[in-house]
RNA sequence: GGCCCGUUAGCUCAACAGGUAGAGCAGCGGACUCUUAAUCCGCGGGUUGAAGGUUCGAGUCCUUCACGGGUCACCA
């Protein structure tokens, strides 16, 4: 950089073109502090706290405590109140999780630096130094001695006390959310506190994490639309997985026993409040058990994450009080669809009339089979009506291509959804290991595709020919983190618990 | 993609039946050395999401569009 041409040439120019009288008010300030030969964005700070740990070591101690002994602190925060009354004023400034005041005095500072403070605003990000004492209100205060500028804002910060309330403006700036709503940021620490707990909880187990092909040639492992690219170098179209699971299960094929993955899914449909198009999961294999194995451990699992989150194994979600408390329900999918439907047993059991009745609940996802008229009425009906942690055994095989059929009941799949406050949050199953079903399984579905269900699995031979060298029994298990974050932190829109959802730019 | 709702000052929100666009916070000026949604006095701030239309007159009614929320469809 030309140091010459810096900072006084430089243009005052924000991105916003047209800026308001607070804007240009902030920029005119700035311009002062380079006269005076202030550093506004300095290179380092020599911190000795952060907000967050001032609050946190130093509350517990009483006004002659701290009097008697000096606590002296260097902490850097944003200013988010100023209150003024002449010759002395009292500021919070704010990390993302707490605040703290900031006494500054005249006869402390001297009137020089004391003026000096009429250019910093509400927003800024600055280093005090000073030592800590109670007001006469009790409050942990510092007695600002010094204090700089970190970073100019240039913008006016919402407002103080309702915050951000504009849905839209929090997912475009969530830097502003996550400044002015303590409850979003809260939510953030939360999901990160479920992904480091996941990830204990499978170390600790002996599992290997692993990273498989985001970018795939024939995308797998679900039954969805996935987003299509291409590689110039290489001349072929690839696809962003939908799913790891044919990959990962090629690593228990090779002799990785207990694997698991925590990353990004891409699916190409619609977006509401409990999709995004990108969203995170978790997937897990283990071999040498099966699906009831796995749904031990799911409890396991959970009861773990729940009483790290919350301390215990019941939380609210909304109006409702989930508890996690073992053992949960075990119901079977057509006895789910039996008891939620409301449809006589009579109809119940007869195909056509199910097919029918399933028909009338779907524009364009008309069911053709049995199976798929079950599918329908589960994800329309009964879904929506399980509250408590409950394990969907059992569905058809037809919709489980990738499942052990169930070996008293063929036409069952040795596999189940665990269903949270109306959400599926995990799919699992027996692993269908024998190659030779594998590839007719494909082969049905390739049957499916051509009769125009875009739904249906893609015949995958490099993945056959895998089980061809031997899957040892596994279960796997996919567990939607987004959702699971919504459940643990209380939040009813998956856009809630992503940093930056999906939104059509501006 | 369909339907419903929303979009007004930097932010949070008002504006009756179509009749001069307001308040609080924030900002600016002034008073104030224990305030904390500080207080008190004064001041500035708007292409009412965009474009058309109806009307003497549109934030308000109509049409189209953009973005968002809800819901349905698809999906996990």
């Amino acid at each position: 950089m030309n140091e010459q041409h810096g900072k006084k040439d430089r243009q005052l120019k924000l991105v916003q073109e047209e800026l308001s009288d607070q804007e240009l008010i902030r920029l005119e300030k700035w311009r002062k502090l380079q006269e005076k030969g202030l550093e506004v964005f300095p290179h380092r700070a020599e911190v000795s706290h952060s907000v967050f740990e001032v609050v946190r070591d130093f509350s517990h101690l009483n006004k002659e405590e701290l009097e008697g002994k000096e606590y002296r602190v260097k902490v850097p925060g944003r200013i988010m109140t100023i209150r003024k009354m002449g010759r002395a004023t009292f500021f919070h400034i704010a990390d993302c999780r707490r605040r703290l005041q900031v006494y500054l005095r005249e006869d402390q500072v001297g009137p020089e630096n004391y003026d000096l403070f009429d250019l910093f605003d509400i927003g800024d990000v600055i280093l005090v130094e000073g030592r800590l004492f109670r007001t006469r209100t009790g409050e942990l205060t510092v007695l600002a001695e010094k204090f700089s500028f970190l970073a100019k804002s240039f913008h006016p910060l919402p407002e103080k006390w309702h915050g951000l309330q504009d849905v839209e403006l929090r997912y475009r700036k969530r830097y502003l959310d996550l400044i002015m709503n303590p409850d979003s940021s809260e939510t953030f620490m939360v999901r990160s506190r479920i992904v480091s707990s996941l990830r204990k909880f499978f170390d600790d187990r002996g599992f290997l994490e692993v990273e498989t092909p985001m970018m795939q040639v024939i995308p797998g492992g679900a039954l969805a639309r996935p987003f299509k690219t291409f590689h110039n170098a290489l001349g072929i179209d690839l696809y962003l997985r939908i799913a790891p699971e044919l990959y990962l299960k090629r690593l228990v094929v090779g002799g990785l026993e207990k694997v698991y993955e925590i990353n990004r899914n891409f699916r190409n449909e619609g977006v509401d409040s409990q999709h995004n198009p990108e969203f995170t999961m978790l997937e897990f294999y283990q071999a040498y058990i099966d699906y009831n194995q796995l749904m031990d451990l799911t409890e396991e699992l959970f009861v773990y994450l729940a009483r790290e989150i919350h301390g215990k194994e019941e939380f609210p979600y909304g109006e409702e009080t989930i508890s996690f408390r073992r053992p949960w329900k075990r119901l079977k999918f057509q006895d789910a669809v039996r008891q939620y439907s409301g449809l006589a047993p009579a109809r119940f059991d007869d195909p056509k009339a199910l097919i029918e009745f399933a028909s009338t609940l779907t524009a364009d996802r008309k069911p053709t089979t049995y199976a798929k008229a079950l599918d329908v009425i589960f994800d329309k009906l009964v879904k929506e009506k399980i509250v408590q942690p409950t394990f969907i055994i059992n569905p058809p095989r037809e919709i489980s291509p990738l499942a052990k059929a169930d070996p008293t009941r063929p036409e069952e799949a040795s596999r189940f959804e665990l269903i949270i406050a109306g959400m599926e949050i995990a799919n699992a199953f027996s692993e269908l290991t024998d190659p030779f079903e594998q590839r007719q399984r494909f082969e049905e579905q390739a049957a499916m595709r051509q009769t125009g269900d875009e739904e249906s699995h893609l015949v995958d031979l490099d993945y056959v020919e895998a089980l061809e060298y031997g899957l040892p029994p596994t279960g796997g298990e996919g567990i939607g983190i987004d959702r699971l974050t919504m459940i643990l932190a209380n939040r009813k829109s998956i856009r809630e618990v992503i940093l930056f959802p999906l939104l059509k730019p501006r």
